[in-house]
RNA sequence: GUGCCCGUAGCUCAAUUGGAUAGAGCAUCAGCCUUCUAAGCUGAGGGUUACUGGUUCGAGUCCAGUCGGGCAUGCCA
């Protein structure tokens, strides 16, 4: 419809002799008086062509010609926007087509062939996951859904790494827990891991072994006891929330030398000592970033002789390009905001793309408890876990909550409000308009005999109220919500058009009688309820949310 | 100190990325169920968009500065 308005547009400028490459660009007006599209094409231009705004759309404006039936009126109004005013049986005829495309109304193919990869989570296996790692996480998942909507061959990646220095502190955690579960009188360091998590596993350990393992020199068992049951625990959390990653990449990876005898992060560094970035003093080995301009250079690796998290991150992200993913999509929190551009500069030097990397940094998440903000870590226990948090508020809700509020912005997790299960959730507004509809299909199915047939929906030409035009037109939108929340990751976005929708829709049907009005005008309705119930369901995909047939 | 993010209604947040009279939810107040789900709808009140200046037809949005909050600034990840 846009794209009709657009092409219509430039031939109108080529009509009146301007030849331009600013691009025309449609708008929804703010308020519905002005049309339900408009553009800003003669203010923009008016500049170029030294010519009053006005003058030039007034211009513009006869040299356009529309094809019967589609545009009402168009009109210049304020400074020099004009106004498109669409009929309604225009307005219907692209709406018949959401009805036929049906479940795949909004997949798009503008990534058809094309490859990406979303990295999200990644939480080092030391405990289980927290609220804080929610909103990443779903943040993830539901960019993961938009690129999919796209039309892209996508890959949800965990990465992760077992080795580090808190794996290390992690397993002695375990083991002392182990040795007072054995008897023992310990002293427990503060800087360990607290929570209650890591005596659950040392009790386990105790029932397998006893105290067998008292006398053991080594910490692999307590690691490795750990590591497995934080990670079955942390995709446990992660399957509740619906989210479930193709790919779990292990940093170890990186460190095992390959049919060349040299490991990626081997590579890495010789690739950039070729290129001229690579200098060592004080026992290690630098990133020369100042020659990039910044303050210090970056350890590669230490002078312990192990790498830095540096090194295998830059070498992490050149198995991306090489596994030939075309849009790389890493989630993370605000935390590590000074990571990702060294990453990229490491890539650019060593000749990729590195423009098609994106980062959607969310910030942090604050969790209010009696009107008091606590900030979380992992280490001193003190957390809110996520698993706690959906067995209060539910899946839906979880995730909700995590993507309605943009990823820029500090999220307040009120803990006491969520934990409410009112109407104050937002999750209910969304889900009870779909409800609402299937309820309502349901009983003309039963007392009419409704059975939709893509037949009849010629039918929608009967409407014409502005509650039924305005639904209609927005019901159109979702293409165009799913490439701007794709382009921004910006799910929320989603959530937005999505709350409009319902909006629309309860309105529409407050005012307009379905079921009792005549028949033509009673399908028309029906179907109009229909694509709002597809344009919901396509959407809660979208979000990984569910859309219930009755609450 | 420096870099990134944020500052919008009493509270939590939007604002089509520079557009027309800054909008939702919660909370407050007033209406709407013998009629398709009232987890809904309608209306009211509530704002110097932190502050100051600048850029232009036009600024919550862009630029400079000031104030306030978060994160980072490790040979931790």
């Amino acid at each position: 419809m846009q794209e009709y308005l657009i092409d219509v547009i430039q031939k109108g400028l080529k009509a009146v002799g301007i030849e331009t490459s600013t691009p025309v660009t449609i708008e929804k007006p703010a308020r519905k008086e002005f049309g339900d599209f408009s553009t800003n094409i003669a203010l923009v231009l008016a500049g170029e062509c030294k010519t009053n705004p006005r003058k030039l759309a007034q211009e513009l404006i006869s040299h356009l010609s529309f094809r019967p039936g589609t545009v009402g009126k168009t009109e210049i109004a304020g400074p020099g926007f004009i106004n498109f005013h669409l009929t309604p049986s225009f307005i219907m005829q692209s709406l018949e087509q959401v009805i036929r495309e049906g479940e795949s109304f909004g997949r798009m193919c503008s990534g058809k062939g094309q490859k990406a990869i979303v990295e999200y989570v990644s939480a080092n296996p030391t405990g289980p996951l927290t609220i804080g790692r929610g909103r990443g996480g779903v943040l993830g998942d539901c960019i993961a859904n938009l690129y999919e909507a796209l039309g892209y061959d996508v890959t949800r990646e965990y990465y992760f790494n077992d080795a580090g220095r808190q794996m290390k502190i992690l397993a002695e955690s375990v083991r002392l827990r182990y040795l007072e579960r054995c008897g023992d009188t310990v002293e427990f360091p503060d800087t360990h891991y607290q929570g209650p998590y890591i005596r659950d596993i040392a009790e386990k350990l105790y029932e397998h072994h006893g105290d067998a393992l008292k006398e053991h020199e080594t910490l692999d068992e307590f690691k490795q006891t750990a590591e497995q049951f934080i990670f079955a625990s942390i995709k446990n959390t992660l399957h509740r929330l619906n989210i479930h990653h193709d790919s779990f990449f292990n940093e170890h990876k990186l460190y095992q030398p390959g049919e060349n005898g040299k490991s990626a992060n081997d590579e890495v560094i010789e690739a950039l000592k070729e290129k001229g970035f690579i200098s060592e003093y004080d026992g290690a080995v630098w990133f020369s970033t100042t020659k990039l301009g910044q303050e210090k250079d970056k350890v590669l690796i230490k002078s312990s002789g192990e790498p830095s998290y540096r090194l295998p991150d830059i070498a992490y992200h050149v198995t991306k390009f090489e596994r030939g993913f075309s849009d790389i999509v890493n989630v993370f929190g605000a935390d590590h905001i000074d990571e990702y551009p060294d990453v990229v500069e490491a890539v650019r030097i060593l000749g990729y793309e590195a423009e098609n990397i994106k980062v959607a940094i969310n910030q942090f998440v604050t969790t209010t408890v009696n009107g008091e903000t606590v900030k979380m870590s992992t280490r001193k226990g003190n957390a809110d876990l996520l698993d706690d948090l959906i067995d209060d508020v539910g899946a839906d809700a979880t995730r909700l909550f995590f993507i309605m509020r943009s990823k820029d912005s500090h999220l307040n997790f009120d803990v006491e409000l969520a934990k409410k299960q009112s109407r104050d959730n937002p999750v209910f507004y969304l889900q009870y308009a779909h409800a609402r509809i299937c309820s309502l299909l349901k009983m003309a199915e039963r007392e009419t005999d409704f059975i939709a047939s893509s037949a009849e929906t010629g039918l929608l030409q009967n409407l014409e109220s502005p509650h039924e035009l305005q639904l209609s037109l927005a019901l159109q939108e979702l293409p165009e919500v799913i490439q701007t929340a794709a382009r921004l990751l910006e799910p929320q976005k989603m959530v937005d058009y999505l709350h409009t929708i319902a909006e629309l829709f309860h309105r529409f049907y407050q005012e307009c009688p379905i079921l009792k009005s005549d028949e033509e005008l009673r399908k028309a309705r029906l179907y109009l309820a229909l694509a709002t119930r597809q344009v919901l369901q396509n959407g809660f995909r979208i979000l990984g949310i569910t859309a219930p047939e009755a609450m």
